[in-house]
DNA sequence: TAGATTTACATCGCACACGATTTAATAAGA
DNA sequence: TCTTATTAAATCGTGTGCGATGTAAATCTA
């Protein structure tokens, strides 16, 4: 009775190697992250600040995909680390704006050489840097695909 | 005092768009895993089964990337809706087996058209048959250099 | 302009992830 | 053999994700 069904093998899906991808590669930051005492989901917000400044919690949810219910409880998790401050937009009460503390605007120095030590450590590895970016380009690619979906 | 680092712009990562295909993905898959009654983690699981029954926590948690402390409870919720039996090994009683009850195998033949339905979602979009080879044919390879750096 | 609708954020509940530690069973070594 | 080390799961605490719902402010509409 039983039937072979190779389209559910682990190896034949794209979502598995995906979530795995994510997985590990989040998991290579995350000494690196230790040592700023971040996670990797606060540093996404933390680099939308760092290139934005001052922007709103739909704002910040738009660039890196997460909505208040996931970002209020991070968002205070940051102010409480004194990385951020929250505040109500007088226009509009409804909104609030976040924006960096001095603390937070510093912390940036010492993250910006997190991206050349990671990709420092792909050097020697059995990917190409041409083959990285075709890469980059499906991903993205596959991320607006994606989004048309939802 | 501002200086730009366009290392740190969320679109000249590759964890960030990994993070975020990762996260989009899981929610196509959302809506059929609802009829089925399982989540993505738990689809994966049972993925692993149907392929081999009876493995042991530790042998999914090898193909998933997962180990006990998410495994165990994920299992008992599979266990409590009756798709898994856990069953400790006589020659090693330290080694949990889990193996597929009829209703957990019954669940394949409902569960196999799940990635057709996803595929044909991409049929026409942007992003060719031949990119999505060479993007998996990469995932794989990133997959295997990051294990390799854990 | 009063009432309905929309919007931005917050709250709640549940299910992951994962580092760190614990417990019990087995294997290894002097 | 007795002790020590290793191994497989389980447990614990913290931090996401996310669907569903709540709340208050702003906007729209008849």
């Amino acid at each position: 009775m039983e039937e072979r069904l190779p389209e559910l093998y682990l190896e034949n899906q794209l979502c598995f190697p995906l979530y795995a991808a994510s997985k590990l590669t989040t998991k290579i930051y995350a000494p690196f992250l230790n040592e700023l005492g971040i996670t990797y989901p606060q540093y996404l917000v933390l680099m939308a600040l760092w290139q934005y400044d001052k922007q709103s919690v739909k704002a910040i949810g738009e660039r890196i995909y997460l909505e208040s219910n996931t970002l209020t409880p991070l968002l205070k998790r940051l102010e409480k680390k004194q990385l951020i401050n929250r505040n109500r937009l007088q226009q509009d009460e409804r909104t609030v704006i976040i924006s960096l503390t001095n603390k937070g605007q510093e912390l940036k120095q010492r993250a910006k050489d997190i991206p050349h030590k990671i990709a420092d450590s792909f050097r020697d590895s059995k990917i190409t840097e041409n083959e990285l970016i075709d890469f980059q380009k499906t991903l993205f690619k596959l991320l607006s695909v994606l989004q048309d979906k939802l």
